[in-house]
DNA sequence: ACTTAATTAG
């Protein structure tokens, strides 16, 4: 559209003789209706600007032209302008009900949610009664508290069985972790919506349950790509990477819909967490094969991230160096990339790189965990430092997990304890973990010791920490300890989780338990031990059986040890 | 004329 022409003092002539505005032209409109008309047609802020300079030009009072007035609302506020898109609201003396749904939308949706209640008491406190759009709008602003409020108003209303408030309410439940409300809302709408199934499915699966998540999934009869990502990314993100990968295959047998985004995000995930390399390959050459997928900043991060869980760091660099774009959440996926690598200076270097982008909590647990492998210990506490004073950046118990971590491996022991004992915050069982078992590295038992009777007498206890207990004990030849861990486990009923470990071959991701023997290919797997055992003793190799936490006799550990699942998945 | 579901880093 033509820059200049709506400065002129009479309305563009030109506009009109275009066939894109004939129809506007063929009837005598009021400049209003004719500036509304314009407001549709605008794609930038710059024509939103020239059309309401146009609109100050021919004296046109705003609030007088409703539709014009929220029309200009609309287009500041699509074009994130909330300040000029507000400043039209408050500009108007009497908001009728359209204007103020769309500025309790606009302001919903920017995440003011005190502004939009104060909209919506105000609105209230007029004689305008509010409707279904309204509430879709300020549903969005809803905690599960106010939305129980607000709920009652729908109620009252008898606005329960819209399609769109009831989604919006289930939205606001499922966000709250109440499904028993959400499922309420859900049930007792007329019509299932796939809309409002998807919504239901997301609440579903934010629970963890997957199960009531993929029922609900199955049944709905036309899915589009936003019910198949939110059933990905449900098992990605719940703890069930493999039934991701398998339902993304699926969907790729299906003709429609596409994967967009979204779907190979999720689904990279699900890679990233079971180091499927080959899966992620494949995924990778499909987005570069398909034309409706763009390699934008999020997926690219999602390949950096894969790339360096599964173990090709130069991978995860190659995409990061075409990564258009890049925000902070890039940097954050290669500094961690770099660190889980043992690339300490890379990842610091790198923090150095970013310009113009504000660190986040997550950018230092990657540089402090750079500085913790590579025993970094001045530049780690100097980070340490600068996060908070810097950057204003106030540590959260993983910083001092990392830090713990640092001190720990550079024998510092005594003082990550005493920063341990002045935490404003109660540690946790990986932070005791990690300190005990530095103590255990650099053999002080004295120290470990207390920590263990301490950690004990506090009940500050679950299976990670007996283990790294039980393990300090053993190293010390302490059996009488070792015992007393064990007799301690077994009162509480504390139960070690049974480790799994998985190996990915020709795109399938196999799944091994400590002896298990239900494999297909169970017999050759044993075989294979069997040599590869033979082989390794032949060359000096002695079972650690220290470890072992089961009450068993030394041959028995030993034999625990040689079906231990990493060394089946690797058979 | 105003309205509904999904995304990355530890």
């Amino acid at each position: 559209m033509a820059s200049s022409p709506l400065l002129a003092t009479s309305l563009p002539q030109k506009q009109l003789t275009t066939t894109a505005t004939a129809t506007a032209g063929e009837f005598r409109l009021h400049p209003a209706e004719k500036l509304a008309f314009l407001i549709d047609k605008s794609v930038s802020v710059n024509e939103v600007l020239q059309i309401h300079a146009a609109i100050l030009r021919h004296n046109i009072v705003l609030h007088r032209y409703p539709v014009l007035n929220l029309k200009l609302h609309r287009a500041y506020a699509s074009h994130g302008k909330i300040r000029q898109s507000l400043a039209l609201f408050h500009q108007t003396i009497s908001p009728d009900l359209f204007l103020f749904t769309a500025a309790i939308n606009t302001v919903s949706v920017n995440g003011l949610h005190d502004e939009a209640f104060l909209l919506y008491i105000r609105l209230l406190s007029s004689e305008i009664v509010p409707n279904e759009f309204t509430f879709s709008s300020i549903l969005k602003s809803c905690s599960t508290e106010s939305g129980k409020a607000i709920h009652t108003h729908i109620l009252k209303l008898g606005l329960g069985l819209d399609p769109y408030v009831a989604t919006g309410l289930v939205d606001v439940y499922a966000k709250g972790g109440d499904v028993i409300s959400a499922e309420k809302v859900f049930d007792r709408m007329p019509e299932r919506s796939l809309v409002s199934s998807t919504a239901m499915i997301t609440c579903y699966a934010n629970q963890g349950n997957v199960d009531s998540a993929r029922a609900l999934f199955d049944g709905i009869r036309e899915r589009d790509i936003v019910s198949w990502n939110v059933m990905i990314d449900g098992y990605a993100q719940h703890g069930f990477p493999n039934e991701a990968l398998t339902l993304f295959q699926k969907l790729l047998t299906e003709s429609k819909p596409n994967p967009d985004e979204i779907t190979v995000v999720a689904t990279l995930s699900a890679c990233s967490q079971i180091g499927a390399l080959e899966s992620g390959r494949w995924i990778h050459v499909y987005i570069k094969n398909s034309r409706r997928i763009r390699l934008n900043v999020r997926v690219c991060t999602a390949l950096i991230d894969m790339y360096s869980k599964c173990g090709n760091l130069e991978e995860a660099v190659s995409v990061f160096n075409d990564t258009p774009r890049k925000d902070i959440v890039a940097w954050n996926a290669m500094i961690s990339g770099y660190a889980m690598h043992g690339y300490s200076r890379e990842a610091l270097r790198l923090f150095d790189e970013i310009k113009g982008l504000q660190p986040t909590d997550i950018t230092f647990i990657g540089l402090l965990q750079a500085c913790a492998h590579g025993g970094l210990v001045k530049e780690g506490l100097r980070m340490f430092e600068s996060m908070r004073e810097e950057y204003g950046i106030k540590p959260k118990i993983e910083h001092y997990g990392c830090l713990i971590s640092l001190l720990g491996r550079a024998g510092m022991l005594k003082r990550a304890y005493e920063i341990i004992r002045n935490m404003k915050m109660e540690a946790d069982s990986v932070i005791w973990s990690s300190l005990l078992g530095s103590c255990k590295l650099h053999g002080d038992f004295v120290l470990g010791k207390e920590i263990a009777e301490y950690l004990i007498g506090q009940n500050i206890v679950n299976s990670g920490i007996y283990v790294v207990v039980s393990g300090l004990y053993a190293s010390v030849n302490d059996y009488e300890g070792v015992a007393k861990v064990r007799s301690l486990m077994k009162e509480k009923g504390i139960v070690k989780e049974p480790g799994i470990s998985t190996i990915e071959i020709d795109d399938k991701v196999h799944e091994f338990r400590a002896g298990d023997r239900e494999h297909l290919s169970c017999k050759e797997i044993y075989e294979m031990l069997r040599k590869i055992s033979e082989l390794v003793k032949s060359h000096g190799y002695v079972p650690n059986t220290d470890a072992v936490l089961q009450d068993l006799e030394e041959a028995e550990k030993e034999q625990s040890l040689q079906v231990h699942s990493e060394r089946l998945a690797i058979a």
